[in-house]
DNA sequence: GGCCTCATTGGTTCAACGCT
DNA sequence: AGCGTTGAACCAATGAGGCC
Protein backbone atom coordinates (compact mmCIF):
# COMPACT_ATOMS: atom_id res chain seq x y z
CA UNK A 1 0.00 0.00 0.00
CA UNK A 2 1.32 3.37 -0.59
CA UNK A 3 2.29 5.17 2.19
CA UNK A 4 0.41 8.50 3.59
CA UNK A 5 2.38 11.56 3.27
CA UNK A 6 2.72 12.93 6.58
CA UNK A 7 4.21 15.98 5.64
CA UNK A 8 1.02 16.86 3.45
CA UNK A 9 -1.00 15.52 6.61
CA UNK A 10 0.32 18.18 9.03
CA UNK A 11 -0.04 20.97 6.28
CA UNK A 12 -3.21 19.74 6.10
CA UNK A 13 -3.80 19.66 10.31
CA UNK A 14 -1.79 23.02 10.16
CA UNK A 15 -4.57 24.92 7.88
CA UNK A 16 -7.54 22.84 9.60
CA UNK A 17 -6.40 24.40 13.02
CA UNK A 18 -5.27 27.51 11.66
CA UNK A 19 -8.68 27.99 9.72
CA UNK A 20 -6.99 29.30 6.32
CA UNK A 21 -3.97 28.77 4.53
CA UNK A 22 -2.37 32.23 5.09
CA UNK A 23 -2.60 31.71 8.71
CA UNK A 24 -0.97 28.38 7.96
CA UNK A 25 1.59 29.35 5.95
CA UNK A 26 2.58 31.91 8.44
CA UNK A 27 2.79 29.03 11.17
CA UNK A 28 4.39 27.05 9.10
CA UNK A 29 6.61 29.32 7.36
CA UNK A 30 5.72 27.86 3.91
CA UNK A 31 4.52 29.94 1.27
CA UNK A 32 0.71 29.91 0.36
CA UNK A 33 0.56 28.36 -3.27
CA UNK A 34 2.88 25.42 -1.64
CA UNK A 35 0.34 24.49 1.27
CA UNK A 36 -2.36 24.78 -1.58
CA UNK A 37 -0.86 22.64 -3.43
CA UNK A 38 0.25 19.62 -0.80
CA UNK A 39 -3.53 20.17 0.40
CA UNK A 40 -4.48 18.89 -3.46
CA UNK A 41 -1.92 16.24 -3.09
CA UNK A 42 -3.05 14.70 0.17
CA UNK A 43 -6.97 15.09 -1.11
CA UNK A 44 -6.28 13.48 -4.50
CA UNK A 45 -4.02 10.60 -2.70
CA UNK A 46 -7.38 9.96 -0.83
CA UNK A 47 -9.12 10.17 -3.21
CA UNK A 48 -11.83 12.62 -1.67
CA UNK A 49 -12.08 16.42 -1.09
CA UNK A 50 -10.97 17.36 2.15
CA UNK A 51 -11.73 21.18 2.44
CA UNK A 52 -14.91 22.38 0.67
CA UNK A 53 -14.17 25.87 -1.18
CA UNK A 54 -16.86 28.33 0.04
CA UNK A 55 -15.42 31.26 -1.61
CA UNK A 56 -12.22 32.28 -0.14
CA UNK A 57 -13.33 30.48 3.40
CA UNK A 58 -11.91 26.56 3.57
CA UNK A 59 -14.94 24.34 4.79
CA UNK A 60 -13.98 20.75 6.45
CA UNK A 61 -15.75 17.93 4.66
CA UNK A 62 -16.92 14.95 6.74
CA UNK A 63 -13.97 13.46 5.26
CA UNK A 64 -11.72 16.05 6.39
CA UNK A 65 -13.35 16.09 9.88
CA UNK A 66 -12.04 12.61 10.25
CA UNK A 67 -8.83 12.92 8.77
CA UNK A 68 -8.32 15.65 11.31
CA UNK A 69 -9.15 13.48 13.73
CA UNK A 70 -6.57 10.93 13.28
CA UNK A 71 -4.19 13.57 12.00
CA UNK A 72 -4.35 15.30 15.97
CA UNK A 73 -3.97 12.14 17.27
CA UNK A 74 -0.67 11.03 15.02
CA UNK A 75 0.82 14.28 15.86
CA UNK A 76 -0.13 14.69 19.69
CA UNK A 77 1.78 11.09 20.01
CA UNK A 78 4.51 12.46 17.92
CA UNK A 79 4.86 15.59 20.84
CA UNK A 80 4.41 13.26 23.27
CA UNK A 81 7.25 10.65 22.18
CA UNK A 82 9.56 14.04 22.15
CA UNK A 83 8.69 14.79 25.50
CA UNK A 84 8.72 11.37 26.80
CA UNK A 85 12.19 10.81 25.68
CA UNK A 86 13.75 14.59 25.94
CA UNK A 87 12.02 14.20 29.63
CA UNK A 88 13.64 10.91 30.39
CA UNK A 89 17.13 11.65 29.34
CA UNK A 90 19.74 11.03 31.39
CA UNK A 91 20.86 13.25 34.37
CA UNK A 92 17.87 15.37 33.40
CA UNK A 93 15.20 16.21 35.70
CA UNK A 94 11.77 15.43 35.12
CA UNK A 95 9.08 18.61 35.55
CA UNK A 96 5.42 16.97 36.30
CA UNK A 97 2.75 19.71 36.37
CA UNK A 98 0.20 18.95 39.08
CA UNK A 99 -3.11 20.39 38.93
CA UNK A 100 -5.05 20.31 42.76
CA UNK A 101 -8.70 21.00 43.18
CA UNK A 102 -9.13 24.19 45.07
CA UNK A 103 -11.87 22.23 47.25
CA UNK A 104 -9.45 19.68 48.23
CA UNK A 105 -7.43 19.51 51.71
CA UNK A 106 -4.22 20.81 51.33
CA UNK A 107 -3.02 18.08 53.55
CA UNK A 108 -4.27 15.26 51.44
CA UNK A 109 -2.54 16.78 48.49
CA UNK A 110 0.71 16.59 50.18
CA UNK A 111 0.28 13.44 51.49
CA UNK A 112 -0.78 11.43 48.21
CA UNK A 113 2.02 13.81 46.14
CA UNK A 114 4.87 12.83 49.04
CA UNK A 115 4.47 9.47 49.14
CA UNK A 116 5.22 9.32 45.48
CA UNK A 117 8.77 10.74 46.27
CA UNK A 118 11.97 8.24 47.16
CA UNK A 119 14.78 10.01 47.68
CA UNK A 120 16.84 8.80 44.55
CA UNK A 121 13.83 10.51 42.35
CA UNK A 122 14.91 13.58 40.35
CA UNK A 123 11.55 15.14 39.79
CA UNK A 124 10.65 18.65 39.51
CA UNK A 125 7.53 19.50 40.99
CA UNK A 126 5.13 22.19 39.54
CA UNK A 127 1.64 22.55 41.46
CA UNK A 128 -1.41 25.11 40.67
CA UNK A 129 -4.37 25.00 42.07
CA UNK A 130 -7.67 25.61 40.28
CA UNK A 131 -11.39 24.89 39.77
CA UNK A 132 -11.88 21.05 38.70
CA UNK A 133 -13.58 22.17 35.75
CA UNK A 134 -10.55 24.44 34.41
CA UNK A 135 -8.01 22.19 35.58
CA UNK A 136 -9.59 19.36 33.18
CA UNK A 137 -9.50 21.77 30.43
CA UNK A 138 -5.93 22.01 30.87
CA UNK A 139 -4.92 18.78 31.12
CA UNK A 140 -6.81 18.45 27.68
CA UNK A 141 -4.38 20.49 26.14
CA UNK A 142 -1.57 19.07 28.02
CA UNK A 143 -0.85 22.29 30.37
CA UNK A 144 -0.71 19.29 32.86
CA UNK A 145 0.31 15.82 33.48
CA UNK A 146 -1.60 15.02 36.58
CA UNK A 147 -4.92 16.37 38.48
CA UNK A 148 -5.47 15.66 42.05
CA UNK A 149 -9.20 16.41 42.66
CA UNK A 150 -12.26 15.15 44.93
CA UNK A 151 -14.41 14.59 41.38
CA UNK A 152 -13.64 12.08 39.38
CA UNK A 153 -13.90 13.37 35.09
CA UNK A 154 -16.97 13.11 33.94
CA UNK A 155 -18.16 10.66 31.46
CA UNK A 156 -19.33 13.34 28.39
CA UNK A 157 -16.39 15.38 28.92
CA UNK A 158 -14.10 15.12 25.55
CA UNK A 159 -10.57 14.60 27.37
CA UNK A 160 -8.68 12.33 26.59
CA UNK A 161 -7.48 10.86 30.19
CA UNK A 162 -8.26 8.39 33.08
CA UNK A 163 -9.91 8.38 36.77
CA UNK A 164 -7.68 6.65 39.36
CA UNK A 165 -9.18 6.65 42.53
CA UNK A 166 -6.30 7.30 44.59
CA UNK A 167 -8.48 6.62 48.23
CA UNK A 168 -11.02 8.09 50.34
CA UNK A 169 -12.00 9.90 54.24
CA UNK A 170 -14.63 10.69 56.16
CA UNK A 171 -15.23 13.32 57.34
CA UNK A 172 -14.54 15.21 60.83
CA UNK A 173 -16.25 18.31 61.79
CA UNK A 174 -13.93 20.94 63.78
CA UNK A 175 -14.28 23.97 65.37
CA UNK A 176 -12.13 26.62 67.18
CA UNK A 177 -12.18 25.72 71.06
CA UNK A 178 -14.64 28.06 72.11
CA UNK A 179 -16.94 27.07 69.29
CA UNK A 180 -15.85 23.57 69.91
CA UNK A 181 -16.93 23.93 73.63
CA UNK A 182 -20.55 25.60 72.81
CA UNK A 183 -21.54 22.60 69.94
CA UNK A 184 -19.61 19.84 71.58
CA UNK A 185 -22.40 19.10 74.20
CA UNK A 186 -25.84 17.28 72.48
CA UNK A 187 -23.74 16.89 69.47
CA UNK A 188 -24.82 16.64 66.69
CA UNK A 189 -28.08 18.16 67.32
CA UNK A 190 -26.62 20.69 68.83
CA UNK A 191 -25.38 21.85 65.11
CA UNK A 192 -28.99 23.15 64.72
CA UNK A 193 -28.47 26.83 63.81
CA UNK A 194 -24.86 26.69 64.39
CA UNK A 195 -22.64 28.96 62.52
CA UNK A 196 -21.05 26.94 59.24
CA UNK A 197 -18.19 27.35 57.05
CA UNK A 198 -18.79 24.92 54.03
CA UNK A 199 -16.87 23.93 50.97
CA UNK A 200 -18.99 25.61 48.13
CA UNK A 201 -21.43 23.42 46.02
CA UNK A 202 -19.30 22.56 43.58
CA UNK A 203 -17.47 20.45 45.69
CA UNK A 204 -18.03 16.56 45.73
CA UNK A 205 -18.20 16.34 49.38
CA UNK A 206 -20.58 19.29 49.89
CA UNK A 207 -23.72 17.73 48.28
CA UNK A 208 -22.91 14.66 50.60
CA UNK A 209 -22.29 16.98 53.42
CA UNK A 210 -26.11 18.53 53.12
CA UNK A 211 -27.71 14.86 52.31
CA UNK A 212 -25.97 13.98 55.92
CA UNK A 213 -27.51 17.99 56.98
CA UNK A 214 -30.43 16.91 56.23
CA UNK A 215 -31.49 13.47 57.13
CA UNK A 216 -30.66 14.83 60.98
CA UNK A 217 -33.16 17.12 60.54
CA UNK A 218 -30.45 20.09 60.92
CA UNK A 219 -30.61 23.26 59.37
CA UNK A 220 -26.82 24.97 59.71
CA UNK A 221 -25.92 28.54 59.35
CA UNK A 222 -24.45 28.97 56.90
CA UNK A 223 -21.42 32.16 57.30
CA UNK A 224 -19.50 31.64 54.44
CA UNK A 225 -18.72 29.31 51.18
CA UNK A 226 -15.05 28.56 50.04
CA UNK A 227 -14.02 26.91 46.39
CA UNK A 228 -10.61 27.44 49.12
CA UNK A 229 -10.34 24.72 51.48
CA UNK A 230 -6.99 26.57 53.04
CA UNK A 231 -9.35 29.63 53.26
CA UNK A 232 -12.45 27.94 55.15
CA UNK A 233 -9.53 27.03 57.81
CA UNK A 234 -7.94 30.08 58.25
CA UNK A 235 -12.20 31.25 59.03
CA UNK A 236 -12.54 28.43 61.29
CA UNK A 237 -9.28 28.79 63.04
CA UNK A 238 -10.52 32.31 63.39
CA UNK A 239 -13.88 30.66 65.32
CA UNK A 240 -16.09 32.17 62.39
CA UNK A 241 -18.19 28.66 62.33
CA UNK A 242 -17.59 24.74 62.35
CA UNK A 243 -16.29 23.24 59.40
CA UNK A 244 -15.63 19.81 57.78
CA UNK A 245 -12.79 18.33 57.12
CA UNK A 246 -10.94 14.62 55.95
CA UNK A 247 -10.56 12.69 58.93
CA UNK A 248 -7.89 11.00 57.06
CA UNK A 249 -5.85 14.42 58.29
CA UNK A 250 -7.85 15.57 61.31
CA UNK A 251 -4.87 15.28 63.63
CA UNK A 252 -2.87 17.38 61.23
CA UNK A 253 -5.98 19.96 61.23
CA UNK A 254 -6.01 19.97 64.57
CA UNK A 255 -2.54 20.49 65.23
CA UNK A 256 -1.84 23.46 62.41
CA UNK A 257 -4.85 25.06 63.20
CA UNK A 258 -5.53 24.67 66.90
CA UNK A 259 -8.91 23.52 66.42
CA UNK A 260 -11.08 20.68 68.02
CA UNK A 261 -12.73 17.51 66.02
CA UNK A 262 -16.57 17.54 67.30
CA UNK A 263 -17.56 14.38 65.79
CA UNK A 264 -16.81 12.14 62.64
CA UNK A 265 -19.62 12.03 60.23
CA UNK A 266 -19.21 8.51 58.95
CA UNK A 267 -21.79 8.53 55.90
CA UNK A 268 -20.03 11.68 54.40
CA UNK A 269 -17.05 10.56 52.56
CA UNK A 270 -14.72 12.24 50.17
CA UNK A 271 -12.80 9.95 47.44
CA UNK A 272 -9.58 11.09 45.84
CA UNK A 273 -8.82 10.88 41.86
CA UNK A 274 -5.28 11.00 40.34
CA UNK A 275 -6.60 11.68 36.81
CA UNK A 276 -3.43 11.67 34.29
CA UNK A 277 -4.06 11.97 30.84
CA UNK A 278 -4.09 8.64 28.33
CA UNK A 279 -0.87 8.76 26.58
CA UNK A 280 0.75 6.14 24.52
CA UNK A 281 3.78 5.72 26.34
CA UNK A 282 3.22 6.27 29.92
CA UNK A 283 5.29 9.63 32.22
CA UNK A 284 7.01 7.67 34.41
CA UNK A 285 6.74 10.01 37.42
CA UNK A 286 3.54 10.16 36.76
CA UNK A 287 2.81 6.73 37.05
CA UNK A 288 4.54 6.65 40.41
CA UNK A 289 2.37 9.15 41.77
CA UNK A 290 -0.42 7.31 40.83
CA UNK A 291 0.65 4.25 42.34
CA UNK A 292 1.95 5.87 45.42
CA UNK A 293 -0.92 7.48 46.06
CA UNK A 294 -3.30 4.79 46.22
CA UNK A 295 -1.21 3.34 49.07
CA UNK A 296 -1.57 6.34 51.36
CA UNK A 297 -5.58 6.36 52.63
CA UNK A 298 -6.76 2.83 50.92
CA UNK A 299 -10.41 2.52 50.19
C1' DG B 1 33.74 3.64 -3.72
C1' DG B 2 33.54 7.92 -6.05
C1' DC B 3 31.70 10.71 -9.52
C1' DC B 4 28.43 12.22 -12.87
C1' DT B 5 23.86 12.64 -14.88
C1' DC B 6 19.08 12.68 -14.66
C1' DA B 7 14.45 12.56 -12.66
C1' DT B 8 11.72 13.63 -8.89
C1' DT B 9 10.08 16.24 -5.16
C1' DG B 10 9.18 20.22 -2.81
C1' DG B 11 10.26 24.59 -2.15
C1' DT B 12 10.51 29.76 -3.84
C1' DT B 13 8.83 34.21 -6.26
C1' DC B 14 5.93 36.50 -9.39
C1' DA B 15 1.91 37.44 -12.05
C1' DA B 16 -2.74 36.95 -13.14
C1' DC B 17 -7.35 35.94 -12.11
C1' DG B 18 -11.78 35.05 -9.57
C1' DC B 19 -14.47 35.67 -5.51
C1' DT B 20 -16.35 38.19 -1.49
C1' DA C 1 -8.40 44.92 -0.38
C1' DG C 2 -7.77 40.39 1.09
C1' DC C 3 -7.60 35.68 0.12
C1' DG C 4 -7.24 31.33 -2.61
C1' DT C 5 -5.89 29.21 -6.91
C1' DT C 6 -3.24 28.45 -10.92
C1' DG C 7 0.66 28.60 -13.89
C1' DA C 8 5.37 29.61 -15.03
C1' DA C 9 10.10 29.79 -14.06
C1' DC C 10 13.52 28.68 -11.18
C1' DC C 11 16.40 26.52 -7.24
C1' DA C 12 18.03 22.90 -3.96
C1' DA C 13 18.13 18.40 -2.09
C1' DT C 14 17.83 13.65 -2.81
C1' DG C 15 17.92 9.08 -4.84
C1' DA C 16 18.70 5.91 -8.69
C1' DG C 17 21.47 4.32 -12.21
C1' DG C 18 25.53 4.12 -15.06
C1' DC C 19 30.36 4.55 -15.59
C1' DC C 20 35.27 4.52 -14.28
Amino acid sequence: MEWLNYHHLLYFWTVARAGSIAAASQELHVGRPAISMQLKSLEAFFGTPLFLRRGRRLELTETGKLVEGYASEIFRTGRELVEVVRGSSLGRRQVVRVGIADVMAKLIAFALLDSAFSEDDDVHLVLSEDSPRRLFAALAVHELDLVLSDVALAPGLDVRARSHRVGSSTTTLFASPELAARLAPGFPGSLDGAPFLLPSRESAVRASLDRWFESERLRPRTVAEFDDSALMKVFGQAGRGAFPGPTAVAEQIVERYGVRALGVLPTVTERYWAISPERKIAHPAVARIVEGAAAVFPS
